[in-house]
DNA sequence: CCTGCTACCTGATGGC
DNA sequence: TGCCATCAGGTAGCAG
């Protein structure tokens, strides 16, 4: 997302910002909404937008001064457009010069808020090392295993830990290094620990690549990733074979939500 | 401090 | 067709 919208925003001005479901402003009441509401749309008027950038599954415009931060959640996404007019289930309506950057989440579970410093955010402070970033070795990882007595699974989603990590790509990347996904973390041993950090950066920077080709068009209302179907190991396959093993890939509940593996080839 | 559970929201899907 | 239950790519807040 960060890459692909660098080309669209940076540089530009931000006219005007609207609010038009201020739930996804503010979890407060309804009161407190439309106040958050108001000082977003205020503090945005005619702030350039310098750049993008993530930190974990967060959005970051980094503005003249302050910045907007975005959280997607399940649902929640991008979209372009050159009239004024919101169309659809925009959000938040971020209108500049050469077009309209809308916020779009159905279900209002993502979050914008406007910020002097990204670190004023609890849930960015309490980041752990980026997946995707150099700081993710082998080593730190074995380190971070090593002290947790979690589910490996439940591990992985541990933002706090290693940023970045989904539902999904944790399903993924145990699959790939054959680890039950049930396994008390510090109990791996260390070539599977290091089979899993592989694991875990090859089936990122694969769907990072799916991602990216095609780019994303934020100017169909309706665009997702594309093609990450395609890289999906065992992910929603319950009761399908095994790509490995033909063994019937199972699916669990792991803190409440769905784990996909072979009981078979993963151990 | 850590851990596990639940609320937050709405739409799509599948069984009956 | 309509109705109901279930599921969804995530995180914060709470109790223990």
């Amino acid at each position: 997302m960060a890459r692909a919208l660098r080309p669209l925003v940076e540089g530009r001005r931000i006219v005007r910002c609207r609010v038009i479901h201020p739930i996804v402003v503010s979890r407060g009441s309804r009161q407190s909404r439309k106040l958050a509401a108001a000082q977003l749309e205020k503090s945005l008027r005619g702030m350039r937008i310098r750049g993008v950038e993530r930190r974990g599954k967060y959005l970051i415009l980094v503005l003249e001064r302050g910045a907007v931060v975005l959280h997607f959640r399940f649902d929640g996404q991008l979209i372009w457009f050159n009239s004024k007019e919101t169309s659809g289930h925009v959000d938040v309506a971020f209108e500049t010069g050469g077009g309209t950057l809308g916020f779009v989440d159905p279900r209002h579970l993502g979050r914008v808020q406007y910020v002097g410093s990204p670190e004023e955010v609890p849930g960015i402070r309490g980041l752990g090392v980026d997946a995707l970033s150099k700081g993710f070795t082998a080593a730190h990882f074995a380190e971070l295993l090593a002290a947790s007595r979690k589910p490996v699974k439940i591990l992985l989603l541990d933002q706090s830990k290693v940023a970045g990590i989904g539902n999904i790509y944790s399903s993924e990347a145990l699959w790939r290094a054959r680890i039950d996904p049930r396994r008390p973390a510090h109990r791996l041993i260390t070539v599977e620990m290091r089979r899993l950090h592989k694991a875990i950066v090859d089936v990122l920077q694969r769907a990072l690549e799916c991602c990216l080709n095609p780019a994303p068009n934020f100017r169909d209302p309706k665009w997702r990733f594309q093609g990450l179907e395609r890289i999906l190991r065992v992910y929603g396959r319950e009761g399908k074979s095994c790509r490995r093993c033909s063994q019937p890939v199972r699916r669990i509940e792991q803190g409440g939500r769905s784990t996909y593996f072979c009981a078979k080839c993963q151990r």
